[in-house]
DNA sequence: ACATAAAGCTAACATGCGTTAATGGACCTT
DNA sequence: AAGGTCCATTAACGCATGTTAGCTTTATGT
């Protein structure tokens, strides 16, 4: 993947597949699942920060998060502005198989665990699952659906808000693949990482982990949030999880094969 | 169409299929633009401020924007949030299609004509002809797309920076879709409307839009754009069209049929 | 021509947030 | 243990934006 710029430690893993899916899962059976893990021809292991992919990049397979976070971002003047944040089992540049060109580019956020699927093992998946096929469009609907909330999330919240709906996001998208977080959800988020998905300055966004301590609704540290009340601080973000069609959102009594 | 809300003038209009593919227009021939427009069995005119959809419907048919903006909506508390908009030859809920319901309301911004395409049209589409099932799909990515640059823009602008991008980005999406605007952009946009997109109060939008005459950049009158010099304008927005994918984005080379 | 409603405008004050600067703490390397 | 680096924190000041209130302009209908 010569598109990748960082420290490369690549390795051939035993998957499980127990996550990989994602929020394909529901969507799919055994046989399905097995399917996609067999697409899979590379997995490799990147270090905190690594540019996985540059906007602007032209690609000939597209990339699966197993393990980690990784950042959507865009660079303009000499700031980096986060426009989205993928969590384990999302597809990270699905849109690149279709699209000749990426419109922003993909950071590591902590160590990750990445999956490659060459677009040529896609084009046979469209042929021969379409199926799967339509889960893997439902995914970038999903996709386009979070972007939206987070406009609106933008447009509506102040910052400490701003904050408390993205660790509510993630709780319930963790949620979503399997992973019940219990009290702390441990991420490996700077306080500058959040400003950056937040629009704020590094200085607001300690403000605003400040209040947000002061409140009583939940103590963040080094990017990991402890809260013994998470219906309260959902509430406190004004959280309402329609947006991720936790339900299964896809209409799979019509198909179109 | 029992989703819709408001006024409804129902006719059958003869289509020219001018602006009928919009943004699809340049990856399909002359007989794929005539199968689609015998696709849209419905047109209808409806006032401004119609509610075309509810957040929450379950359709069974999708629906194209022939004439006039739409607005999509989120509403919370008691306020609209406007997290992105439509021009004519858009698909406006063309994610409704693969969605069972939807995750946001759409809302006619002045007069509009839509047309309307049932669920069963797209299914044979799908299986007929990959190649414009691949365009529609192309088109739901570049949503995508313009949603995360809308994420960064209401991170990185303050508000008269963010009116001027929202018309800067209109031009363009009008000249890639044959419409070149000379001077002036004529919109149906309030000044509550300008705030709603950007996330301000409608007295700051107020502000901004005086700023923008002040400055010399454009003369916004009742949502009316004047401006002498749409480069000057556009410089101001920190405007690059490269998210819109101007140029053709698909990947025409690697057909999936 | 008039009345009305909707939209646009202005002012005054309060709050959110950006900026700069300086300090302290945690983790790393040597 | 010492030094260094990244991250978190705090304070002071200025600008961006929200809020409330009141006023003016424009479009529309009779």
């Amino acid at each position: 993947m010569d598109a990748i710029r960082g420290d490369i430690r690549s390795v051939r893993y035993p998957l499980t597949g127990e996550f990989l899916a994602g929020r394909l899962r529901e969507h799919l059976d055994e046989n399905d699942l097995d399917y996609i893990e067999g697409l899979i021809d590379t997995v490799e292991d990147h270090g905190d920060g690594t540019r996985l992919l540059e906007r602007g990049d032209v690609t000939n397979k597209s990339t699966m998060l197993i393990e980690g976070y990784v950042f959507r971002t865009i660079e303009s003047g000499d700031r980096r502005y986060i426009v989205g944040v993928q969590v384990p089992g999302d597809f990270i540049d699905l849109h690149g198989f279709a699209l000749k060109r990426l419109d922003h580019s993909i950071v590591a956020a902590g160590p990750v665990k990445i999956g490659s699927v060459s677009h040529e093992s896609l084009r046979t998946v469209m042929q021969e699952r379409p199926n799967i096929a339509r889960a893997m469009w439902f995914a970038t609907l999903l996709d386009a659906s979070i972007h939206r909330k987070w406009i609106q999330i933008l447009e509506q919240l102040d910052a400490p808000k701003r904050i408390a709906h993205l660790y509510a996001e993630l709780h319930k998208r963790l949620e979503l693949i399997g992973r019940n977080v219990p009290r702390a959800l441990r991420t490996p988020f700077t306080q500058l990482d959040l400003a950056d998905m937040c629009g704020v300055s590094a200085i607001h966004a300690n403000r605003a982990v400040g209040k947000l301590r002061d409140l009583g609704v939940a103590e963040i540290r080094r990017g990991d949030l402890y809260t013994d009340d998470w219906d309260r601080l959902k509430r406190y973000a004004r959280f309402n999880a329609d947006y991720l069609y936790g339900d299964g959102a896809l209409k799979l009594d019509q198909g179109w094969d």
